[in-house]
RNA sequence: GGGAUGUUGGUCUAGCUCGGUGAAUGACAUUGCUCUUAUAUGGCGAAAGUCGGCGGUUCAAUUCCGCCACAUCCCA
């Protein structure tokens, strides 16, 4: 029979779970129980397999497995499989630099694109077995044999499958798309790897002039600091709401910001200037100018659109530097690019992925972009436009493998997924989504969805799935693949070792069924997010057998990190819309992110991130899951702190001594839970058990009810708060008198079948919480006590709330006692009256009948409680009587106005009736008379103070108002030593590490006569109490014989001082 | 650079969304007293805050608006 240790471990508990779990096969036990239940489907939102689990995931995790053992408790089938995410650019960032090849940048030349795809697989499938073990380790019951992994090609299938189905539709297309490129590396980079190389670089700062056409003698004065992007200048940005001022210099006329001025005419050296004519940004709108570059550049002179080389409004202009007119190149920066969709401006982009210049621009065709940043200063020189030339050092991004300078770049050669007509549908099928918090769903992401731009799928990338459009070499015609089984019919090169990765797709030639031309595929792959967005249909494979995904769409339920809202919940969406035509998941819950201590970011480079692994080895899962999810709404951000988890962790202690403190007792008394039993002798129970299980049945109806709202946190409150002040503090103190009375008493049995009924109930809500320790104590004690206990508490039901045993008047009566118990502590306090030392009498003055009513009835629990000889419940104050009110003169505001009087104002005023003179100065005019003068006091002029006499003490509280008459007499004085020594006696026993059930000799010496005498009229009682067979009590004139007793210690009680010896007798 | 969200006593936080009379919940830490043969606990008190900064709207703002600072996220 195994007992439970003395002391709550975590980590020893959740070992020895997970290893009954495994041995047990608890996890499949509880599917087989559930399988013919009603169908509730989880789709699991696949982690990146990249990297390991840190804090922040095992938030989220946490979160998940709680609702799906809820639900699996409510008697749901629950669809739970697992899914990873393997593909994209992390892995291949992280392999590259495992491999060295990083500095290198070429893939494919350097350890050959077949080795570099493995090495990929060997990093993720390294990665997916810690996650699987974390997450095990946190709880987690998720389906992982047959969890779903977008690398697989029965996976990128579906992605293949989708993409024809958009194009058909219409909705795949190409178009441009403003890429960071290094020119060295010849590939485009992501903004997560632009942010990491960030670095100070020296460039030319110019300003130029723009000739204004049809405005004689007038320009536009911009600037830049990559010269360069002259050559495709197409407009000018200006901010429609700022000041430009036109200036006259020398003849000509510049027009500026008004703003920078004087720093332009610095900088131009001119020295005298004058304004002639001020406008509005947005006054300038379609101003034309002649391009500087207009004769050298081909492009230039074939077009004419309304806004080419004119003037534009934009809000991204600044004043910082610069002249406020901004040079607008939508080939060279993605503000540029776009102020060209919006103005309809055709982009120019006369440069290759190497950063050289094109034949579009005979001039430098062939030259490397940063080296004609001097040249084109020179030939607006020659050109007379040149306003002035100087250098500037600033902070530009770099390549964070070769730190060449980045160019932006458009590329036309992008794929994208269309936003047009399936916008509104978007939008319509995220109404039907139920959104936790709402504002999340309707607010936030719809927000976002109503203005969510085309979405660029193509990557220039090898890990990912590869895009499957063909492109025929001879007529450019393309054809968008949906299957393997379609590309391999219409291959005229197919390789035999296929799989649906590059380099192995690569190598796929079609045959172009309208010129018979050699067609060979787009070497793009796509964007991650594609994948894991097919998830709704791919992790159930649908294209072998529809019939399990037809069982399962849409999806009850998906929660993950807010991030994920541009991510998953969008890739999602947009795929299901257009396939399905609503939105895969029902309910969502939206996440936050975990920080550090500080509420810092956690990042590696910091050196602050927490791995899921350490926390759990470090605090165990259970403290960590409760605190996080009880800790902040899923929604809210949160610290991660391990001083913060300590302090939940200690309501996991308390419930553990709750349970060892029930143990105790009921393996003493060999008792048996019997349901029926309690049910029988419940209406003669005590007023407590009534109460506990009517508190219990409260809690499981809140409890409920946030659970049905994915409000963890407030549940998981409810559960942490009935621990520690229903159980803990109002039901084990008032019960533990009965444990000591015989075994048959039915008083006792009853208390142990409310205990028992309590923790059955409350190990199951709380299991989806904390599922190791309600394992733990439902079979090392639950299954004990009771006969017919499935072997897990995750085979037993969610207890519902059972009506008959919920009494509201039985709560708000003990809501009364705790006042009560509060107010009289209080008012003991104030007098320094020891709760042990017993008191006369309490007195309620109640504030309604119902309050009256209620005391009364806990009238003997009272005595006891409140250790007092009596309790009164009343409704008038009867005490008020004793209620001495004293005046006090206030000098500050009387001194003024009676100056020389004052000494005789104050005399009369304590002769005055105090009562009399508060009712006079709240109802009208207080009047006294002072040396033959009238005298009127204003509010203010006095202070009153209540006082009571001696023997009571008073305490104010929400019921009402409670009086302790704390009068000594020599029976109460006695009973309360008699408590004092007692309590020292219990701590010797302790002391002594004594069994509860074993007796003992005492010998107690008293420093004065009068204690023997006051310990005599109790010595019976303190035998009972202290289990003692033989006591002896000494006064100052004898000495016990010490020798005899094994343990003696000597005690100060106030003045008194107590010698006790004591041995035990077996 | 653009957008979103947040900033409450020494520390961590409640007040979850909707424009206004409880100058604000609880915990930790500090401190006085006290209870306890389940508890490295509990109870009653004390002390502690201009609800990020500045400006505005109003009879009135922590709660409304604007700007700024800091933090986090997304997009570029």
């Amino acid at each position: 029979m195994s007992q439970l240790p003395k002391r709550y471990d975590p980590l020893v508990v959740e070992k020895e779970v997970l290893d009954f779990w495994k041995k047990e096969k608890v996890y499949d036990k509880t599917i087989e129980l559930r399988s013919s239940g009603p169908k509730w489907n989880f789709l699991e939102g696949p982690p990146t397999t990249n990297g390991f689990m840190h804090v922040g995931h095992a938030r989220g995790r946490a979160m998940k497995d709680t609702q799906i053992r809820y639900m699996t408790m409510r008697g749901y089938d629950v669809w739970r499989r697992g899914g990873w995410d393997m593909q994209g650019l992390p892995v291949e960032l992280e392999v590259e630099k495992k491999e060295g090849i990083a500095e290198k940048g070429l893939i494919g030349s350097d350890v050959g694109m077949d080795v570099f795809v493995q090495k990929c697989k060997d990093l993720v499938d390294f990665y997916l077995e810690r996650w699987v073990d974390d997450s095990v380790r946190l709880g987690l019951w998720l389906d992982y044999p047959n969890a779903y992994q977008t690398r697989k090609d029965d996976y990128i299938e579906h992605v293949w499958h989708f993409l024809k189905l958009a194009n058909e539709k219409g909705l795949l297309g190409r178009g441009y798309r403003v890429n960071p490129t290094c020119p060295r590396c010849v590939t485009a980079l992501s903004g997560h790897e632009v942010s990491q190389g960030y670095a100070t670089k020296v460039d030319p700062s110019i300003y130029v002039k723009f000739e204004l056409v049809d405005r004689e003698n007038e320009y536009l004065v911009i600037w830049t600091t990559t010269p360069f992007t002259l050559i495709s200048n197409e407009m000018v940005s200006v901010h429609p709401k700022y000041k430009y001022v036109k200036l006259d210099v020398g003849g000509e006329f510049w027009w500026v910001v008004e703003d920078l001025v004087e720093t332009v005419m610095e900088k131009a050296k001119v020295e005298s200037y004058s304004k002639v004519e001020f406008l509005t940004g947005k006054k300038m709108l379609g101003w034309k100018y002649k391009h500087p570059f207009h004769d050298e550049v081909p492009f230039h002179q074939e077009h004419d659109e309304k806004y080419m080389h004119a003037v534009v409004t934009g809000k991204h202009v600044t004043v910082e530097d610069g002249t406020g007119l901004v040079h607008t190149a939508p080939g060279f920066g993605p503000d540029d690019f776009e102020m060209g969709k919006e103005y309809n401006v055709p982009i120019l982009a006369p440069v290759d992925t190497t950063g050289k210049f094109t034949a579009e621009v005979p001039m430098f065709e062939g030259k490397m972009v940063f080296d004609t940043n001097d040249e084109v200063p020179r030939l607006l020189k020659e050109k007379g436009l040149l306003v002035h030339e100087e250098t500037i050092s600033h902070e530009y991004p770099h390549c964070w493998r070769c730190d060449t300078p980045l160019i932006y770049l458009a590329d036309k050669t992008q794929w994208f997924l269309k936003m047009t007509g399936v916008r509104d549908n978007l939008v319509k099928a995220n109404d039907d989504v139920d959104w936790t918090p709402d504002w999340a769903g309707a607010g936030r992401f719809g927000d976002w969805l109503a203005n969510a731009d085309d979405w660029c799928i193509s990557r220039s990338r090898v890990w990912g799935s590869p895009l499957p459009v063909w492109v025929c070499d001879n007529c450019q015609s393309e054809v968008v693949i949906g299957s393997r089984k379609e590309l391999k019919e219409r291959a005229i090169k197919f390789p035999d070792d296929f799989e649906m990765h590059r380099p192995w797709v690569d190598e796929v030639v079609l045959k172009c069924e309208k010129c018979e031309g050699e067609m060979h595929r787009e070497q793009f792959v796509t964007d991650c997010w594609l994948d894991s967005g097919m998830a709704h249909t791919a992790s159930v494979d649908y294209l072998k057998d529809p019939s399990l995904f037809n069982s399962l769409f849409p999806y009850d339920f998906i929660t993950e990190a807010v991030d994920q809202s541009r991510g998953w919940f969008y890739s999602l969406l947009y795929t299901s819309v257009v396939m399905h035509r609503r939105a895969p998941f029902k309910d969502c819950v939206s996440q936050e992110h975990v920080l550090d201590e500080d509420g810092g970011k956690m990042s590696k480079s910091r050196g602050n991130v927490v791995w899921a692994k350490d926390a759990l080895e470090t605090i165990g899962a259970d403290p960590f899951r409760i605190f996080m999810l009880t800790r902040a709404a899923s929604w809210s951000r949160m610290n991660h702190s391990q001083k913060e988890i300590d302090l939940t962790r200690k309501k996991l202690d308390v419930l553990w001594n709750v349970v060892l403190f029930s143990e105790t007792y009921m393996e003493l008394d060999k008792f048996k839970f019997d349901n029926k039993r309690m049910m029988k002798f419940l209406p003669k129970a005590n007023l407590e058990d009534k109460w506990l299980l009517s508190r219990l049945q409260s809690v499981l109806k809140e409890y409920h009810e946030q659970m049905d709202k994915y409000l963890w946190h407030h549940a998981g409150r409810i559960l942490l708060e009935f621990i520690s002040e229903d159980l803990s503090r109002v039901y084990l103190p008032l019960v533990k008198k009965r444990v000591w009375l015989d075994s048959e008493d039915p008083k006792k049995v009853m208390a142990y079948d409310v205990m028992y009924y309590t923790l059955q109930t409350f190990m199951r809500i709380l299991n989806p919480f904390t599922p190791f320790l309600s394992e733990k104590i439902h079979k090392d004690f639950l299954v004990r006590f009771a006969e017919g206990q499935p072997e897990s508490v995750n085979l037993t039901d969610m207890p519902m709330p059972v009506d008959n045993l919920l009494d509201k008047e039985m709560e708000a009566t003990f809501d009364v006692l705790q006042e009560l118990r509060t107010a009289s502590s209080h008012a003991r306090n104030k007098r320094g009256v020891k709760l042990r030392h017993p008191v006369a009498k309490v007195t309620l003055i109640a504030q309604d009948k119902d309050t009256r009513k209620r005391a009364e009835s806990l009238k003997d629990l009272l005595l006891d409680d409140l250790n007092t000889r009596d309790f009164e419940s009343l409704l008038t104050d009867v005490m008020a009587e004793f209620t001495q009110l004293s005046v006090k003169p206030n000098y500050k505001t009387l001194g003024p106005k009676y100056k020389d009087m004052m000494k005789d104002i104050v005399a009369q005023l304590q002769k005055e009736d105090a009562v009399k003179l508060r009712t006079n100065l709240e109802t009208g005019k207080a009047i006294m008379q002072v040396r033959g003068k009238k005298v009127e006091l204003a509010e203010g002029d006095v202070e009153f103070e209540e006082s009571l006499p001696e023997h009571l003490s008073y305490a104010d509280c929400k019921i009402g108002k409670v009086y302790v008459d704390v009068t000594r007499t020599k029976e109460l004085e006695a009973e309360g030593l008699v408590r004092d020594v007692t309590r020292r006696v219990q701590v010797m026993r302790k002391e002594m590490d004594l069994k509860v059930e074993q007796s003992i000799d005492i010998a107690l010496h008293f420093s004065d006569e009068e204690s023997v005498e006051l310990a005599k009229m109790f010595e019976n009682h303190l035998k009972n109490e202290t289990r003692a067979r033989h006591l002896d009590l000494a006064g100052p004139d004898r000495e016990p014989a010490w020798k005899k007793y094994s343990y003696v210690k000597e005690w100060e009680i106030d003045d008194l001082k107590l010698k006790v010896g004591m041995t035990s007798t077996g």
